[in-house]
RNA sequence: CGCGGGGUAGAGCAGCCCGGUAGCUCGUCAGGCUCAUAACCUGAAGGUCGGAGGUUCAAAUCCUCCCCCCGCAA
């Protein structure tokens, strides 16, 4: 099939990389570089680099609601788009100018969790499984109907940046079912009783109240592992906490301590061992090795 | 030119402002104590102080340039 591919970051290039490998395609769009990082240089996304690289056609409008915009899609010819954590919102005149229409690759079992961070915020509600679904989109946020699903166990511990990379490669190989399957698949509707939505991370989410149970914090910690990672302030720092384990030591809510090289704090139900930790300007370590030459 | 922190023994840190024999905790090794131990005691090994210049009688420390790591903001 001709396929115009949208999706920006290491998420969607995955899927793309495995697209390309059995289908024409005909154009990537992808998000705009912008100034990012120390330096505030332009940085290209994931998929604008290696679709660059492989000597595909790039394009990265700023906004697809442009008619001007809208009439390249045509020339190009494609069977559907597919879209994977795209960025931009797809007006109806794109969602319509595919014979096969536009598929997206979502990163949860449909319809819980529609919406910009799937992935972190089934982590967060302590889900034990969740998964890819693809589906054709139309106008709404995440509300098309569903072709194909596929599980993925979140084991204990598992943080986003994991999860993200197994749900990537999920993604790419349920992509590649559908548009293999595509003429014996019968689209379901969503039953929106059952919906709700996954919110964008937002950084005043990342300082860890301390007054919270240990369990439900343990979780952030890893939904939030490795951006924008959830922290706390000491002694005028900023410490991230990138890995921690509930334990029931009884420490007062809010209060460091630490014991045989091991760092603990209270929380409203129990406590959490910080396991890995990244003080402010330095790397990231195991508490053990920076109680080794910080003192709190 | 977005703002800022850091690179010192295998690990984590102090020392730098106010130049003058490089220190702490842990680890390692040897020995001791102990029924025993991740405990305790004694001793030892281990460092071109990121790199290159400069200032100085003398530079981890002051000045200049470079390399690498990281936080914030976006």
């Amino acid at each position: 099939m001709k396929i115009v591919f949208m999706g920006t970051p290491e998420f969607a290039l995955t899927a793309l990389k495995k697209l390309a490998a059995e289908h024409e395609i005909v154009a990537v769009y992808t998000r705009a570089p912008k100034p990012a990082g120390r330096g505030n240089k332009l940085i290209k996304s994931p998929v604008h680099l290696w679709a660059e690289e492989q000597g595909l056609e790039v394009r990265t409008p700023k906004t697809l609601r442009q008619e001007e915009e809208q009439q390249k899609f045509a020339a190009l010819k494609a069977d559907m788009a597919v879209v994977a954590a795209y960025g931009l919102i797809l007006p109806p005149a794109v969602l319509e100018a595919f014979p096969k229409g536009c598929v997206n690759i979502h990163g949860s079992l449909l319809p819980r969790w529609r919406g910009a961070a799937p992935i972190e915020r089934a982590i967060e509600a302590g889900d034990e499984k969740t998964g890819i679904t693809t589906m054709k989109m139309d106008a709404g946020l995440d509300t098309g109907d569903m072709l194909l699903k596929e599980e993925v166990a979140i084991a204990p511990g598992t943080t986003a940046g994991e999860l993200r990379e197994k749900m990537a490669a999920a993604g790419a190989a349920l992509i590649v079912r559908t548009l293999r399957e595509w003429d014996n698949l019968k689209p379901q509707k969503q039953d929106d009783a059952l919906s709700c939505y996954a919110a964008k991370i937002e950084k005043e989410e990342a300082l860890l109240d301390w007054r919270l149970p240990a369990v439900v914090l343990e979780r952030k910690i890893r939904a939030f592992n490795p951006a924008p990672a959830a922290y706390f302030e000491h002694g005028g720092e900023r410490f991230k906490v990138l890995r921690a384990a509930v334990c029931d030591e009884s420490v007062p809510a809010g209060e460091l301590f630490c014991r045989n090289g091991r760092l603990f704090v209270g929380c409203a139900d129990g406590a959490l061992e910080i396991i890995e930790i990244q003080r402010q300007g330095k790397k990231a370590m195991s508490a053990a090795e920076l109680l080794r030459g910080y003192k709190f």
